[in-house]
RNA sequence: GCCGUGGUGGUGGAAUAGGUAGACACGAAGGACUUAAAAUCCUUUGACCUAAACAGUCGUGCGGGUUCAAGUCCCGCCCACGGUACCA
């Protein structure tokens, strides 16, 4: 009976599909379960080996949770709006949507092949206008509220407009701009001139967590900073709760601690500097306030540095002083982020003006220099340059004193930045360690009034708006330069059909380009932009949504994804609650974790889901990188181009130094193999290619004219990034067709830890082909009748082993007990129908086609998908005799068979009753015996 | 610099409570079948010592420690990968 799998695997497919058996529904007696795979963006590339490796992880375990009596969701969609489909549609005129489409349904047929277990009546995709109306909606409500700050959760807007109207006599005297102007400062989603990562080449702002070392993610074009009205998210206000959350999640440590540091939360103080008169004022009235959480150092001040964007700078230069600052300033706008970060010289320049320090009232000098960031803090800082490097260089740039705090440091070189030792030179402080000085003095200047005890976060907040055209249209339209919602019963408001796709001549986003593109408060409707001259009609917001808005709560919309009255429904969220197991990489911890975790929390404050953390537990699967091939292209002397020279002789002294490497298609290459006749088809370049094989022997040398030969070239081989341009793509429907779904499935697990990042490298996959083959062939004639006692124990033993193996998320494990109890049923010789049918239910979770086929082969007509998870009885595990090492002192001397029944006194007894450790101690008393249960037996002497 | 993760044969990797290190697979070598090849099956495969066997010694990045017993726990380093950074 052969392993037909392109037969098997199509056939069963149809069937599911016919039968619907992945169908959920939200009614159930069941318990449910959630098991979500971080949705894909489709790019034109298509899936590639690496895609489906944190899928199947994710399906085994569904299918898992499904055959324990779970109702599982497990569902699949789509990450559809983005920047490459946008720069595709500017390249080549194709509008994004049709590229989009076509990139989805090639992943949907990928997607299929591979046998997920994936509801597809639930998939949803973030550019879908009944999806999308759900992310304006949800804009909509952050635009209504604001943050409660002794509530600590977002409360709608109106309730703060009834306490200024309350509270403040001047509210009403406000215009309605005004008033506008000054909800904005609390709304969770507001308009603002922020300083913005603004990037030229692709023409669009960026997040924080889109730009890496002063460059765009994508693309790698440089950014730099600019002041725009941008509209952003008020993420910082959930930072405090985003840094609890994590303590009750079930998350890796790294990714919690990548997530801490994203949000960084630093304990410390802010205290006040009085400036020493001040040009035009009385003394007191210009204070500078400074952040620390150094307060214990305040007697190392010796200086004071701000921001070159702070407000403080303008407040206090001197005249004298003015034009040098003034240089300065315009000369730190001017470099790019990238520069800053590339070129750490200490710049800066003195203010000219002088504090007053708190304690010992000396004068200290004010400078400004780009070392401070005006978005941390205050934008002001007191330096002490003992104890902070920064200050250290600023102070020696400018021979400044250096004034050291902890008894026995030395400052003379570096300074000493580390939190511990005794204090000295500073007061009152002196003689405490440094973690008591930090808290005295926090309590001095909170009793003195000199500052406060402050908690700072280095989050910031979110900016959402982006100058393209291939994303989600804002809710939103301007009056009097105000933004103001569209009523959500107009939602969704679409996006409109373009032909261009770069700004306007004017400058204004893509969207500008639309006709059909203004609103009318009169019949609710988004109206020609040419019919502007009525009052009643107003301009639409023309930017549209980041990526990470649609990406935000799509777990939420699989619960529910056809409900027109809601994102989610109460009853759906109620049974569903939040995603069980979320499977993903790791290069959305700062982005897509942070932005989804927050959204969630809002919409959990506005009642509308009943969970605060939307994601239990994480996996993150390792990146698949690609493992590259290489031919040796002869160019030393006579060279001619065509010569290739097999790997293991490129180190040779004819051909050391003489050869050049070339990428050589992954998929012509077996084992390092290359496939020569292939290669000489790959393109005209190689068409008359010729080679010196492994054993030094050419083309001529091949006795068997035209046939095939055992000659071998041997490729080099590297890791990788998985790219096209290193010929090291794989692509997963060449493996299926070349070895199955089940085997790609099982290969992908078996290559290693689910977490860690490991070449995709395709030696070895022969092994999983070959023993789904052999275990196969069991199937051949299922018989009936009780299974023997090893028989038993080879199954409960696997039995256990894979429940624990899928439970711990550990699969590259399960695959040798497989094997393991393949080889040892069939040396038994078994094919009796209870045990195969455990096995087709075992095996069904990795390779779910050919257990299906066992499944049948065992006399079912239902499907195994839907049987039951098997238990295991430690009885069968146990075995009659158990094999003690003996060990004298640690050191195995024999080994001693004894019945599994005894307990540890009489191994103890045995094992000092036999002669051969008579032997052994040939005389000497034991000083102690160690009796490890059904392991090992030490004797101490 | 800081944070995190990891380092085990020729290769990918096992070892889930401190208890027989190297499971399983690949590769390699030898063999069976075959005109030949493919496929399949059998044997060997950490190093040293040995003609071979037995026995012995060494062996989980390096150096120490705890323990009857350490890949596993503790201390100090080195290296690789990932993240992050003038965050006061």
């Amino acid at each position: 009976m052969e392993y037909n799998f392109k037969q098997i695997e199509q056939y069963w497919q149809q069937r599911w599909a016919e039968a619907g058996v992945y169908k959920v529904s939200n009614k159930s007696e069941k318990k449910p379960f959630y098991v979500l795979d971080m949705f894909p963006y489709p790019s034109g590339a298509g899936l590639h080996v690496g895609h489906p490796l944190g899928y199947v992880a994710s399906d085994i375990y569904s299918r898992y949770k499904r055959l324990c009596g779970y109702n599982v969701l497990h569902p699949m969609g789509f990450d559809a709006y983005g920047l490459p489909a946008e720069q595709y549609a500017i390249k080549t005129g194709q509008h994004p949507e049709k590229t989009t489409n076509e990139n989805i349904a090639r992943y949907i047929s990928q997607l299929k092949k591979i046998g997920f277990s994936y509801d597809w009546d639930r998939e949803v995709r973030t550019c879908d206008p009944d999806f999308y109306h759900w992310t304006q909606w949800a804009f909509a409500q952050m635009f209504n509220s604001y943050y409660d700050t002794v509530q600590q959760k977002a409360r709608p807007i109106s309730e703060l407009v009834a306490r200024f109207e309350q509270t403040d006599p001047t509210w009403a005297t406000l215009t309605e701009k005004e008033q506008q102007e000054r909800l904005m400062q609390y709304r969770i989603a507001y308009l603002s001139d922020t300083k913005v990562n603004w990037c030229p080449k692709l023409g669009t702002v960026l997040a924080n967590d889109e730009v890496s070392e002063g460059l765009s993610v994508r693309g790698g074009y440089p950014v730099e900073q600019r002041v725009m009205r941008q509209w952003s998210l008020r993420v910082s206000a959930y930072a405090g709760r985003l840094l609890e959350g994590l303590d009750r999640i079930d998350w890796t440590d790294s990714l919690k601690e990548t997530q801490r540091n994203w949000i960084g939360k630093s304990e410390g103080a802010e205290m006040n500097f009085t400036i020493k008169n001040p040009k035009g004022k009385t003394e007191n009235e210009v204070n500078i306030k400074i952040f620390t959480t150094r307060a214990d150092t305040i007697f190392g001040v010796t200086f004071m540095v701000l921001a070159p964007e702070s407000e403080y700078v303008s407040m206090l230069v001197t005249d004298e002083h003015r034009e040098e600052v003034e240089a300065y300033l315009d000369r730190c706008k001017h470099r790019t982020e990238r520069e800053r970060i590339a070129d750490r010289h200490v710049t800066g320049v003195f203010t000219g003006a002088y504090a007053i320090h708190p304690f010992t009232h000396a004068e200290i000098p004010v400078y400004v220099s780009d070392y401070v960031l005006s978005g941390y803090g205050t934008g002001a800082i007191m330096a002490v340059p003992a104890h902070d490097s920064r200050d250290y260089a600023f102070a020696r740039h400018f021979n400044l004193p250096i004034i050291p705090l902890i008894e026995g440091a030395d400052v003379s070189e570096q300074s000493f930045d580390a939190k511990e030792g005794r204090m000295i030179n500073s007061d009152f402080l002196n003689g405490l360690e440094v973690k008591e000085a930090i808290a005295k003095m926090k309590e001095y200047i909170t009793n003195t009034g000199i500052g406060r005890v402050k908690v700072n976060y280095r989050l910031r907040d979110a900016i959402f708006s982006r100058q393209r055209y291939w994303g989600e249209p804002f809710p939103v339209y301007y009056k009097d330069n105000m933004p103001y919602l569209i009523p959500d019963s107009c939602l969704p408001l679409c996006l409109p059909e373009l032909d261009k796709f770069l700004p306007t001549e004017t400058g204004e986003p893509p969207l500008g380009h639309a006709d059909m593109w203004a609103w009318n408060t009169a019949n609710n409707k988004v109206v020609s932009k040419q019919l502007i001259d009525n009052k009643t009609i107003f301009p639409l917001e023309l930017c549209t949504m980041p990526g990470f808005a649609g990406s935000s709560a799509y777990y939420l919309r699989y619960m529910d994804n056809q409900n027109k009255e809601a994102l989610v429904s109460r009853e759906a969220n109620d049974y569903w609650r939040k995603v069980n197991v979320y499977i993903g990489g790791t290069e959305h911890a700062t982005g897509h974790l942070i932005y989804s975790r927050f959204w969630n929390k809002f919409l959990f404050d506005l009642g509308v889901v009943c969970e605060d953390e939307p994601f239990q537990k994480l996996i993150n699967q390792g990146m698949i990188q690609g493992r590259s091939n290489f031919v040796y292209r002869y160019i030393g002397e006579g060279a001619t181009g065509n010569l290739y020279i097999s790997y293991n002789l490129i180190d040779n002294p004819e051909y050391k130094d003489k050869v050049q490497p070339i990428h050589v298609n992954v998929n012509i290459v077996h084992n390092d193999i290359l496939d020569v006749d292939a290669f000489r088809l790959e393109s005209p370049e190689y068409k008359n290619a010729t080679f010196i094989y492994a054993d030094g022997s050419t083309d001529e040398d091949n006795p068997y004219m035209g046939q095939a030969t055992n000659k071998q070239y041997i490729c080099g081989w590297a890791v990788e990034k998985m790219s096209k341009s290193m010929y090291n793509v794989v692509n997963p429907d060449d493996v299926i067709a070349a070895y199955g779904a089940d085997t790609l499935r099982m290969y992908e697990m078996f290559l290693g830890p689910l977490e860690m990042s490991k070449p995709w490298d395709t030696k070895g996959i022969d092994g999983v082909s070959r023993f789904l083959k052999k275990l196969w062939n069991m199937y051949a004639e299922p018989a009936d009748g009780e299974p023997t006692r090893e028989e038993l124990r080879s199954l409960h033993k696997l039995i256990k082993k894979i429940t624990w193996d899928i439970e711990n998320f550990s699969f590259n494990t399960s695959i040798p007990a497989f094997m393991i109890a393949q080889t040892e049923l069939s040396t038994l010789g078994c094919n009796k129908r209870c045990v195969l049918e455990t096995i087709a239910i075992l095996l069904a979770p990795y390779a779910p086609h050919i257990a299906e086929a066992m499944w049948q082969q065992c006399g079912h007509n239902t499907f195994v998908v839907d049987a039951q998870w098997p238990t295991w009885d430690e009885k069968y595990l146990e075995e009659d005799n158990i094999n003690y090492p003996v060990q004298f002192n640690g050191k195995v001397r024999f080994t001693l068979s004894l019945p599994k029944t005894m307990d540890k006194t009489a191994v103890e007894q045995a094992v000092m009753a036999s002669d051969e450790t008579k032997r052994q101690l040939a005389g000497d008393t034991p000083k102690r015996i160690i009796v490890v249960p059904g392991r090992i037996v030490n004797i101490v002497v």
